[in-house]
DNA sequence: ATCCTTATCAACATGAATGTCAATAAGAGA
DNA sequence: TCTCTTATTGACATTCATGTTGATAAGGAT
């Protein structure tokens, strides 16, 4: 029989195992997965030992939408500081929201307002400033820039929310599916 | 002082009643506002009273999210067939799919797997087709028809959202933020 | 080896949500 | 007025998630 040897982590190691974890069942689940006695007994491990690491259910959410943010703000700051040419600027912020379910983690905070939203303290706007002064150095008019913005990033919110389903529903092939970001990347040019 | 007078509703008046708190509850706190006993409290009768209605708290669930689901087919329903030039239907599409919380509806849908879809039987497929035949028919090709309903579609859903936050990060006054439909539909025009 | 820190867990207590049941009363029809 | 249907409710049982506590053991330090 077996004797049931007991695992020790280090602090480090368990909470990346239950973030790890929560992240699985939060995409599998949705937020009603999140709760400590779910992911517990998925990582294999006593509710009590999650409760001792991040103290409640709450901080637990927390701390995995905190990391998800500085994932996406981090994807973010990468898409546009490797000296991107301006005109490609919109086609890397809507990759980079339409990947990794970042726009199922903006749709998760903005739906649930009982979520503190852990925004970057003010630098995110100054990332939005960034772009827009890029596309308006290239020449243009700033409302038409911010507009466009604004257009990139909704279209790529709902694009990773539901755009498997909303594709289907068009008719659109895989293949057409995927030539999507180009053409709009393309038609953006004729936009300015 | 008070006696507690009993009141009795119809069974459809109660239903309404309670539909009605259960949509009020569900913008407010999100999908985990959605329980018999939030609701009852809310709507001033017992819980008891709720379960006799709709038998269970799924089952109250799945009554108000296909009442919205009808709702929201109906609208767009009406934005298309009041013979609506061919060069409004993706604006009539992005306006009706923008309005009533109806994108927020959807992502509901979309992020929360358990949620059975209460899909309109197929004949939302017929829709899509209806809105791209009219597109292709004013001239153009049938991909780019299917672009343009999917980016209208994903940006009305990110917009429906998320949109106040996203404009205040991009820095747009309330008026700009009014005219960006009329300023995607302008330019959705040069798309052709 | 021995000690010490602490990660881990079982057991308990608590509270909230769900669903059942029998009793009550409101209103319609005879 | 009387009867019958049933909407409504309080009380109960059950399940589940949360958080606490004391005990245990894993592993590093001395």
């Amino acid at each position: 029989m077996n004797v049931n040897k007991r695992v020790r982590r280090t602090p480090d190691e368990a909470k990346h195992l239950i973030l790890k974890t929560a992240a699985s069942r939060l995409s599998e689940f949705g937020l009603e997965g999140l709760n400590i006695s779910g992911v517990s007994k998925a990582a294999g491990m006593s509710h009590a030992t999650v409760i001792h690491h991040f103290g409640s259910t709450a901080a637990m959410r927390q701390a995995l939408l905190q990391q998800m943010t500085e994932a996406l703000l981090s994807d973010v700051v990468l898409a546009l500081n490797k000296d991107v040419p301006p005109d490609q600027v919109l086609n890397g912020l809507f990759k980079t929201l339409s990947q990794d379910g970042h726009g199922r983690l903006l749709s998760w905070l903005a739906l649930d307002h009982n979520l503190e939203v852990a925004s970057g303290e003010g630098n995110t706007a100054g990332l939005f400033k960034n772009i827009i002064d890029a596309i308006t150095d290239a020449g243009g008019d700033r409302t038409d820039a911010k507009f466009q913005v604004l257009l990139v990033a909704t279209a790529a919110m709902g694009l990773s929310i539901c755009g498997g389903p909303l594709s289907s529903l068009i008719g659109l092939s895989d293949e057409e599916s995927a030539a999507f970001p180009r053409w709009l990347a393309e038609h953006l040019e004729t936009l300015k």
